[in-house]
DNA sequence: GCCGGTTTCGCAATCGTTTGCGGCCGGTTT
DNA sequence: AAACCGGCCGCAAACGATTGCGAAACCGGC
């Protein structure tokens, strides 16, 4: 690589000092520099085709423009717009973003973290977090900026951007409801992850608030939030109860799972039974039937949670609150009038 | 946050030359100094919880590790494998990873390149080129380390991880010839990128070498790999030729586009047109009918990335070469026996 | 022509590491 | 006993930027 021009080549050049083309070039400190020395410095810097060094710059002001971003798993199409969102917004700023997979389970959290505070990245994006996990509260603690995507901690001690899933839920079992189904049984995500227990929680405050039938025996949680592990709690739920007439799954994969149990009993869903997903992810309108889901606005969900990451990074104590974007509801031909 | 130790803390600790702790600490240059104070220079470090500071070696160094990674849009289901099989490989080489995504258009691509040959990163990853791409060839030109994965440029010039398309399309190819298929379209991908004008060569071959129908108008391009543009392409098709039976689509999502239009024409897809889809992304198979598809292992393909940069950055000159991934097909419910 | 006050800029230290060079110390060789 | 050598380690100079401090230069006003 062609050696870059360093402050010092551009000072050489118009027979100033380093520090002076340094302020000149810094608008923060430009305006102690003679306009038109400052007039020079800016053509010769791109005459030069001058570029900081961010290593330089970084351990000098101890500041690395760089933030880490930390993904369960990458693969979930979930995360793809979260980390488009976020990306741009932290480029418009200047930031950088590391990325890191988390895949599965506590430990990888764990070094992952710990590899983006070695590299002293100057904030972290989680969207990994389980409801209570050591890791990232220690990270925090230590004076880190920290926001929460998509999940939250049990505590709601750190900032976190998420979709209202009490509202999300609400639309689900309203929508359900109007269509005139009584019995509703519901497909939860695994109830370490605030996405997984908050909406069981909705699950059951909504059927209660409907006048519905309200049993625990109607809920049944999937260990993962995959097409498989749906599959099977479905099929356990619908074993408990073959009356059910309609789904509300905790995301759209154990929603694809509903759909495989129904056809497995020989039903079809959307016809026999309704299916509600949740995230409303990527292609999920190509899906036969397609799926009538929640939609949570994910990409916004990473440029609020980057625009929050850096208003902690830049506004030193001011308390960045949390967010809870507002979902919508897609409807399409997963659900249908209750014919019992 | 709490400042972290340096050099010089361990080495006041145990009475020895910040010098002498760099040397016992690095690999390279432990065998100069004694065992026993190597020793101590360990204890101390691991007591005090010394991590180098990267900025201070990279500035020394110069090196950043740290590996760019480009990608045309992160909401493709597609990319997430790769991002996630180069990271992991990277990662355990000490490398982090920079994301950039270069939203369409050349500008991007561009302008994500640039912001990260200013961060100093080591080497590129490029996902994102097209069949020319002056912006790519120049980084490389300038000495960055670069390596192409999933698309590749025109004259090869650069080392690249792709899938092998001519073979890929060779098994569609036959499989629908072997299904007693004989009037076979295409709908191709854009033709200024390697793989949808790769794919396109493939398939009049295959379909020469076959002896089938070989007729450029059995080939309609769509001008983006999407959904949408798929179902204007296979219309536009399908209107050219309607006694079709089975359709090769450039990619998955071009294969779904295909999937509406063929409804669109009141026919369904499998049963009445055979249709094949590519690269079979996460939950293809979820799709109704379940869709056909040469399977590109991407996240292989990713590590093979990752593995080649570090080579490259890593050998001196030493010439990494492509790879070309064989793909494997996975035969589903839309492609069955033709019924002319 | 001197003086208080600005503006404008240079000097040098600093961030934490790496690394060439040379020095010290012990032991072996002549 | 002088010379030498190899192992071990300290010294100091980098890498490229930022920034407190002080010093020129310049201003108008007396």
């Amino acid at each position: 690589m062609t050696d870059r021009a360093t402050l010092k080549d551009i000072a050489r050049e118009i027979g100033v000092h380093a520090s002076t083309v340094s302020r000149a070039l810094n608008p923060r400190t430009a305006s102690v520099v003679k306009p038109q020395t400052q007039k020079r410095v800016l053509e010769a810097a791109r005459a030069l085709g001058y570029r900081p060094h961010p290593l330089a710059r970084g351990l000098r002001t101890n500041r690395t423009m760089s933030v880490g971003m930390v993904i369960p798993d990458i693969e979930n199409p979930l995360f793809g717009p979260i980390i488009a969102g976020a990306e741009a917004v932290l480029a418009q700023s200047g930031y950088s973003t590391l990325i890191g997979a988390s895949d599965y389970g506590e430990r990888g959290a764990e070094s992952v973290i710990g590899a983006m505070l070695d590299r002293r990245a100057d904030g972290l994006l989680v969207a990994a977090v389980s409801r209570r996990d050591p890791s990232v509260t220690a990270a925090a603690g230590r004076g880190v900026p920290v926001v929460l995507v998509n999940r939250t901690v049990d505590d709601e001690s750190l900032p976190a951007i998420v979709g209202d899933d009490r509202l999300g839920v609400g639309l689900a079992v309203r929508h359900l409801a109007e269509l005139g189904h009584r019995r509703i049984g519901h497909v939860a995500g695994p109830s370490w992850l605030s996405t997984g227990w908050g909406r069981r929680r909705a699950f059951s405050e909504w059927t209660a608030a409907e006048g519905l039938e309200a049993d625990p025996g109607l809920v049944e949680e999937a260990d993962w939030f995959q097409v498989e592990p749906g599959y099977r709690a479905c099929r356990a739920l619908l074993d408990r109860r073959p009356d059910l007439t309609a789904i509300v799954a905790g995301n759209d994969l154990l929603g694809l799972g509903c759909y495989r149990a129904i056809r497995a009993l020989g039903r079809e869903p959307g016809r026999d039974i309704s299916v509600t997903g949740y995230n409303d992810m990527p292609l999920l309108e190509m899906m036969q039937p397609a799926m009538t889901a929640v939609r949570v606005p994910y990409r916004e969900m990473g440029g609020a949670a980057g625009e929050a990451l850096l208003s902690l990074m830049a506004g030193g104590s001011r308390p960045v609150s949390s967010v809870r974007l507002r979902p919508t509801l897609e409807v399409r031909s997963s659900t249908a009038p209750a014919r019992s």
